[in-house]
RNA sequence: GUGGGUGUAGCUCAGUUGGUUAGAGCGUCAGGUUGUGGUCCUGAAUGUCGCGGGUUCGAAUCCCGUCACUCACCCCA
């Protein structure tokens, strides 16, 4: 067992082989998705300053109050590393001016929470997400949905669940909340300590509540919605009509609540059955954002990239081998390193992929490397081919082997 | 922040009621006569039994602490 000081700090890991490489192929396609929409990456600073989550995420939530990593610099500003990646993204767009009216962006990478890991919840988590800039609009929101979706099938995920519902609009926040608080209180004594706490807190967690006896308490209040403004409740019609044109499946969940404060209207959330407790790979919605004295409206969303990874896994899709693939050189003499090298050089600058053992091993070991690394060809090449200027090249598709003169070996690799 | 489980070779794990040189499979490396892989055979290397302390003639096995991993609560992607 390797020992503390090779790991890495709690909640955190390296991502290396084999699974880089099915991060770098999430990436890849999440960037092709995002290209067919009309969104452009940007790329915010890891570190950011603590005021920029405060104001936008809500001051009461878990992820401002607790989990974020903080740290004073030398000049004594108060700086955090982005739990999160709308906040950043408000406080660039908001400095472009009218750039930003119908903005379109899109993010990847790593985010920081500092809470107790478990399944699907890492201290260093990466997300991908997009936002889009512009007027409260049903249509708007309807795209959002169907790009996350679009994103969720390019990856091969095929079981997971759309559920939406709304918040209202800002005018509605305040009535919803006395009105929850108001049907909940008369229960008081039968919800849960968690829940007693959130009622005063943040009524609205109490609706999803795990606990059995709290759920039975919810299950007989009017929902979130009888609170709002008619046009709250129209203007999620009208995004729910929009995407039954989109033929995408959602349900509506009237006690589907999201924990940052910005959003408004429209929310949803992306769960997968192969997930743990912490079941959601996505979720999105509609939000307010001010910043200094800008205030940004929008839609966006985000999706934790570990737990795609995880449902992915549970779906059983992780990706067949690939096929025989590449150059390896075996030196059959190992005076003649030097031109091995060169050669191998030489495959290599005009783009093909070749390896080669530098430390003298025996042929039968190199051989058996050749056979790991999943070569195609295997050029071998010792005194007697020196000799006579030409190379041994084995398809290690059939085990056949045939002797060739560069030209000829040039003319089957670059094939 | 709270609670449960687990920590033995690179990986997955055995290790009997505490007993002397701690094991297996996989992987790694090497060999199976002259310069050839994937199968097969043979052999080899590798462990402060997470760390610290205690009990004992004796601890990987029992006790305490600590750290880490893990799952759940909480929170959230």
């Amino acid at each position: 067992m390797g020992s503390e000081e090779f790991q890495p700090v709690q909640g955190m890991s390296d991502i290396a082989s084999p699974d880089i490489a099915v991060w770098q192929l999430l990436e890849q396609q999440a960037r092709g998705v995002f290209a067919r929409y009309g969104f452009s990456e940007v790329r915010t600073p890891l570190v950011e300053r603590k005021s920029v989550f405060e104001h936008s995420l809500g001051d009461t939530t878990d992820v401002v109050q607790k989990e974020m990593y903080q740290f004073e610099d030398a000049g004594g500003r108060a700086l955090v590393l982005r739990p999160e990646g709308t906040a950043g993204m408000m406080r660039h767009l908001a400095g472009m001016g009218q750039d930003a009216a119908n903005a379109r962006v899109y993010y990847i990478g790593p985010m920081f929470r500092r809470e107790r890991p478990q399944a699907g919840r890492k201290r260093q988590f990466h997300q991908c997400g997009a936002e889009a800039i512009g007027e409260t609009n049903a249509h708007a929101d309807a795209e959002m949905i169907a790009l996350q979706a679009h994103l969720l099938k390019e990856w091969g995920l095929q079981q997971s669940v759309i559920k939406i519902n709304t918040r209202g609009a800002a005018a509605d926040r305040a009535a919803v909340q006395r009105g929850m608080q108001e049907k909940l209180s008369a229960h008081r004594e039968r919800l849960c300590d968690d829940c007693r706490r959130r009622l005063e807190v943040n009524v609205l967690r109490v609706l999803d509540c795990k606990n059995p006896g709290c759920r039975e308490i919810v299950r007989t209040l009017p929902p979130m919605t009888a609170f709002m403004s008619d046009e709250a409740r129209t203007y999620l019609e009208e995004v729910l009509r929009v995407i039954r044109r989109l033929e995408l499946s959602v349900d509506v969940d009237p006690n589907l609540v999201r924990g940052l404060d910005y959003y408004q209207h429209t929310v949803w959330e992306i769960s997968h059955p192969g997930l743990g407790a912490q079941d959601a790979v996505g979720a999105g919605g509609r939000y307010e954002i001010s910043m200094g004295n800008r205030t940004l409206r929008g839609v966006g969303f985000a999706m934790g990239l570990e737990r795609i990874l995880m449902a992915l896994a549970s779906e059983k899709k992780t990706p067949e081998p690939a096929p025989l693939h590449g150059i390896w050189l075996v030196s059959l003499d190992h005076a003649l390193l030097d031109i091995h090298l060169q050669l191998a050089q030489m495959l290599r600058m005009r783009g093909l992929d070749c390896g080669l053992d530098l430390n003298g091993r025996s042929v039968k070991a190199q051989m058996r490397a050749a056979g790991k690394s999943g070569a195609r060809w295997v050029i071998l090449h010792g005194a007697a081919e020196d000799e006579k200027g030409v190379f041994q090249l084995k398809d290690m598709l059939d085990g056949t082997q045939r002797e060739v003169t560069m030209v000829e070996l040039l003319e089957q690799l670059q094939r």
